[in-house]
DNA sequence: TAAACATATGAATAGTTGTTCATATGAGAA
DNA sequence: TTCTCATATGAACAACTATTCATATGTTTA
């Protein structure tokens, strides 16, 4: 959300020919801001194309960063400053091994979001 | 995905201690580049905080462009472009009512992902 | 210890995006 | 027709973001 304006009265329409019962009725079931500002972040995560290759091939098996640079054909930095992204939002978990560090998916969500998206697009 | 290569040969790690069977294994099921693209263009749409809450007042109920400027305190203008997005992802879907234009979501998919969403930021 | 390797990270930068403002379109009422 | 209302849209701009480059961190091996 770029922009904001800094004074108080923001102009919607004229507010007289709004529908009030609706208005009225859904802002009582409205969420606090705070957990849909949450909720735009998460999926913001699966906006970029790089997250989503990762986290597709994250969903066949375990692997590296290196393996991910490889197979998505980008830098060992790139992926790593993605990589940083997915953890901080908990989408994958790593360990490691000597030197390497193996990544994996965090949890189940991930790929039910990722197969809905997909039945989405498919139709 | 902002930036791009234009020299072929992409530096990645020195493809020497890559896993060589993993990568193979899961590079024969990467789906084709286009319809990972199209996801991560598909889940963008749910990145920002204004039109998840433009998604979230249509699964309580249809309504008009001004409901949502009012509900969400927000310009007319910023609304409609938001829902020209929504729109050209099918995600909502409109039927004009005289003067009026009425949105709604598009099916019931949207709620399923709202709802996967919730569920990973809440544990 | 030093060298090699795997990964992480800070800075810089070019592409992208969401809101605002001004205006256009389109429908109903006078 | 003209006026008003509801919505749509183009241009401009500030904020954001993903990649690259250079370098740092941390681990293993010699």
């Amino acid at each position: 959300m770029p922009y904001r304006k800094e004074d108080q009265e923001i102009e919607q329409c004229d507010f007289i020919h709004v529908h009030e019962e609706i208005v009225d009725q859904v802002m009582k079931v409205m969420p606090e801001e705070g957990q849909l500002l949450d909720l735009a972040e998460f999926f913001k995560v699966f906006g970029d194309s790089t997250r989503i290759k990762i986290l597709y091939v994250l969903s066949q098996a375990e692997m590296c960063v290196c393996d991910i640079a490889t197979l998505l054909q980008m830098g060992q930095s790139a992926i790593s400053h993605q990589l940083r992204v997915l953890k901080q939002m908990r989408l994958v978990k790593f360990r490691r091994e000597g030197k390497t560090v193996f990544y994996s998916l965090a949890d189940g969500h991930i790929q039910t979001i990722l197969a809905q998206g997909m039945e989405h697009i498919e139709e």
